[in-house]
DNA sequence: CGGAACCTATCGATCGATCGTTCACCCGGC
DNA sequence: GCCGGGTGAACGATCGATCGATAGGTTCCG
């Protein structure tokens, strides 16, 4: 028996699944290499075949689940039309999907953002402020635009954004609600958060 | 130069705070013992001689407020009469009045959770769940009476505390606006959230 | 066609640093 | 003279990282 648990090529994905699991179960300082590296069946050399480093591993993970909610926010809006209700909903759907779909992701980028190195963050919170901005720009068209009627819009978006990615931590994929249907809950909830007529 | 820093005495809270600070500054498992003795102003053996290990230290920090805040919500709601909405607004002002008072508690809680003892972990998860029985309550008998129009309830306040919680994630002290503004902003939105009229 | 050269994917062994914890001891005040 | 508050040295374990070696595959040249 020499290679029976991988398949021989499999190793990147195997390593990468591994970190997530660690990472998600014992946090960032909590994983050790060794530990992903016997979870994905490979010795701890392989590991280091395959990525540069521990750190890698984590800004791997965060920067291209990052990176699709990003581009999955702007497909929303690009779709979505003129309508501030419309956006809204747009935006709640693209996070809920989101947040479920990748929800081991999520919770791993929610606890472990402040482990990531200084290059890394800098990039990524970037993004995180864009993504900031497209919830902003959309509550505050729709109030000047007389669709929301909410007098601190900050504060509404902030617990719209709040609801949606707490999901993540709660949500249980087999035993939950189908997706569409929750979808259609927390795009009910934020239209009386922002007080759509 | 033996004792400057610590007025001799004050090992036991001087220990408490620099491992609140460490904590939600690294994490658990980022920070180590010798970083928070000396961020004490002590020695390793002295935080040995107040507390039993670096279990301890978190256990205690994330017990006590956790009991603080089960117990902030118990009087809120003894002095709240029967109104729901009143009652409401008296467990949102709990929260958001907790949440900013212990604010870094509120985040080490929340992201140091799991790496808790089982034993120390079971208790505090019966408090986490009476807490929220005591919301989940409220907002049914809200609906029940026709005081709350939401039809669902579990959703709804779902969404209420995360909005609540998540202030302790981006509030500044200094800054930001004063407690008892963010209270009201915070019970106008979780009355619309139940839809209360 | 044969084999030397090279590449890819993996391994075991090991490095120095740091981890949480323990222990034996000390100093000053009641 | 005891005891509360404190120290420094040391323990074994584990950490992230690096090293040289190697089995199997592919390429290329004569």
């Amino acid at each position: 028996m020499t290679t029976a648990a991988v398949p021989r090529g499999g190793g990147r994905e195997a390593i990468t699944r591994a970190a997530r699991e660690s990472f998600a179960e014992r946090g960032y300082h909590g994983s050790s290499i060794r530990d992903i590296a016997a979870r994905a069946g490979l010795s701890l050399s392989a590991l280091y075949h395959w990525h540069s480093g521990k750190q890698d591993l984590l800004a791997a993970l965060i920067e291209e689940s990052t990176e699709e909610y990003f581009r999955r926010c702007d497909e929303a809006l690009r779709d979505a039309g003129d309508d501030p209700a419309a956006r809204l909903g747009a935006l709640v759907r693209a996070t809920v999907e989101y947040r479920i779909s990748r929800q081991v992701e999520s919770t791993i980028a929610a606890s472990e953002w402040r482990n990531l190195d200084p290059a890394h963050r800098e990039r990524l919170d970037g993004m995180r402020a864009a993504a900031t901005r497209l919830w902003a720009d959309l509550v505050e068209d729709g109030v000047a635009r007389g669709a929301f009627r909410c007098e601190h819009p900050g504060d509404a978006r902030r617990a719209v954004v709040a609801a949606c990615n707490a999901i993540a931590h709660w949500y249980e994929p087999d035993r939950g609600l189908a997706v569409p249907d929750l979808v259609d809950r927390y795009t009910a909830i934020a239209l009386r958060v922002v007080d759509c007529r």
